[in-house]
RNA sequence: GCUCCCAUCGUCUAGCGGCCCAGGACGCUGGUCUCUCAAGCCGGAAACAGGGGUUCGAAUCCCCUUGGGAGCGCCA
């Protein structure tokens, strides 16, 4: 049999990183077993609905490279197929119709609540006599579908990460299957769903281990062997709440705009709740290769960025210069360094060579893009306290006269400039040291950098003339 | 309130009865390299929530307590 597994978000918010998770184990678990992944919508909240927000969704997911094999589906375009197999239930004697209406049961249970205890269904439509079902058609009620449950028993879940859970029948009530203006609930539209999808491993967040007695009931209610459950604990800001928007980025495009690779992301989410071993480092293949359920952590965990940056590092680090290259040109102009079409420009080898200098400072593509300000324009600024440090009338004059040493230095390369800024520095009695800083300052504004002579080659002659010998007036 | 889940360094985790006075990684920290900052390399501090059992032996099994989380909707 093969592997169907679904990741199905409703589209009420971004996709977050929690969420992601929830994609990629379900992804992995699909490639692992040469199975299908299908992605699915549970849109059948016409309230709290964005359809809006369903094209992002389906770009985090190609963004993290979480490709979908079927769907996407949307539970807003099976209605009918909800009401018919409803109607099965509802013929066979396995549901019934309630006459409740919102308001009545909102107030049977605020009451039970507030008496302190759990809210249940009373099951008072249960079995209406014809008269009475007569008087509430009269009224003009418009009646919701309900499950006839079971009154006793107990309801086990085989869980593939939990192991065995029980749930007693006495902590379930009769609940509903059709809303009365016909569309099914949640419970019941992933059940329906996850059977004619053929879904045969439910991988879903933890908050979700509560409904899934009320999904087995349906499953028996339509005779249908269960699938294997499997709920992946869930995702915690660093204060062990539920991650939301005060806790800083959640969202998959906002750690993309910060700079994070995709492939940082996937392999720190992969280690969130999973491990394999004391290996950190992984490839989407050795993902594949290794992913399994039970080696998932039955535990929450925190998201910790520090550790996401470092992996971004890592990835910026060992990826191909090229590549990272050219993901740097919509941080040219998102950092205002240059304009859009400056941007287009720029040629590829020139951040190329950025990155090859710049990637062992650089946590995210936004830090690697920043050097571009000074490297490829003359919009950057100088640091005033590297200035007052470093910027001595004594030094410039040193700078000067380097200036000079190296205007007709042929090639313009980091070897040659730093043969003949020795034998410059030698002649005038001094070494490296002493000037290293000064020189970084004058060319860049600032202290920290890469090599003074590979910053040098790569801003070329023009540049790097013009900075030293103007610094004087840097000063005035 | 009731039900369910969870519990090893600050964080992610290894550990599935003896290999553990608990290993790896991030972070923190000392040193080293060095033109700065990083990166790299070498070192350090840092945890089995508490209490009962079971056992020759428990981080590992059981129970209780505590703490955290989720659910109890004509939301998903």
């Amino acid at each position: 049999m093969t592997v169907r597994v679904r990741f199905a978000p409703s589209p009420t918010g971004e996709l977050h990183v929690g969420g992601a998770r929830t994609a990629l184990f379900n992804w992995l678990f699909a490639r692992k077993h040469k199975g299908v992944f299908i992605l699915r919508f549970e849109d059948t909240d016409i309230e709290r609905n964005r359809p809006e927000l369903i094209e992002p969704i389906l770009e985090s997911l190609r963004w993290l490279g979480l490709l979908w094999d079927e769907g996407p589906y949307f539970q807003s375009q099976r209605l009918s197929l909800y009401r018919e197999w409803a109607e099965k239930l509802l013929k066979e004697g396995k549901a019934y119709k309630c006459y409740c209406t919102p308001e009545e049961l909102e107030a049977k249970r605020t009451a039970a609540l507030a008496a302190k205890q759990k809210p249940k269904y009373d099951g008072r439509c249960r079995s209406l006599t014809a008269q009475e079902e007569q008087n509430f058609i009269r009224e003009g009620r418009q009646p919701a579908l309900r499950i006839k449950i079971p009154q006793s028993g107990t309801i086990v879940v085989e869980d593939a990460i939990r192991g065995r859970v029980e749930f007693d029948f006495s902590e379930l009530d009769d609940f509903i299957l059709l809303r009365s203006d016909g569309r099914p609930t949640y419970n019941f539209a992933v059940v329906v769903d996850d059977i004619t999808m053929g879904i045969t491993h439910v991988i879903r967040a933890d908050e979700h281990l509560n409904n899934t007695p009320k999904q087995i009931l349906i499953y028996q209610a339509f005779g249908h062997p269960t699938p294997i459950f499997a709920h992946v604990p869930m995702v915690l800001a660093k204060d062990r709440s539920k991650l939301s928007k005060r806790h800083g980025a959640t969202a998959v495009f906002e750690f993309r705009d910060r700079g994070v690779l995709p492939e940082a992301l996937v392999n720190y989410l992969a280690r969130l709740g999973w491990s394999y071993g004391d290996q950190e480092i992984f490839s989407k293949d050795e993902l594949i290769a290794n992913f399994s359920l039970d080696a998932v952590h039955p535990s929450a965990a925190i998201f910790d960025e520090e550790k996401l940056l470092w992996l971004n590092q890592h990835y910026l680090k060992t990826g191909d210069p090229q590549r990272l290259g050219e993901l740097l040109r919509p941080f040219l102009v998102k950092l205002n360094i240059m304009s859009e079409a400056e941007a287009q420009v720029v040629p590829s080898e020139k951040l190329t060579q950025i990155v090859v200098l710049f990637r062992e400072r650089a946590k995210t593509l936004t830090e690697l893009a920043e050097p571009a300000r000074y490297l490829l324009t003359d919009n950057f600024s100088y640091d005033p306290e590297a200035v007052k440090k470093f910027l001595t009338p004594e030094k410039i004059a040193l700078l000067k006269g380097l200036a000079e040493a190296l205007a007709s230095v042929e090639p313009f390369t980091a070897a040659e400039l730093e043969q003949a800024t020795r034998a410059y520095l030698e002649s005038q009695g001094t070494a490296l040291k002493e000037i290293a800083q000064p020189c970084r300052v004058a060319l860049t504004g600032r202290t920290a950098g890469a090599g003074l002579f590979e910053t040098m080659e790569l801003m070329g002659r023009e540049r790097v003339l013009a900075r030293m010998k103007s610094v004087a007036s840097l000063l005035a």
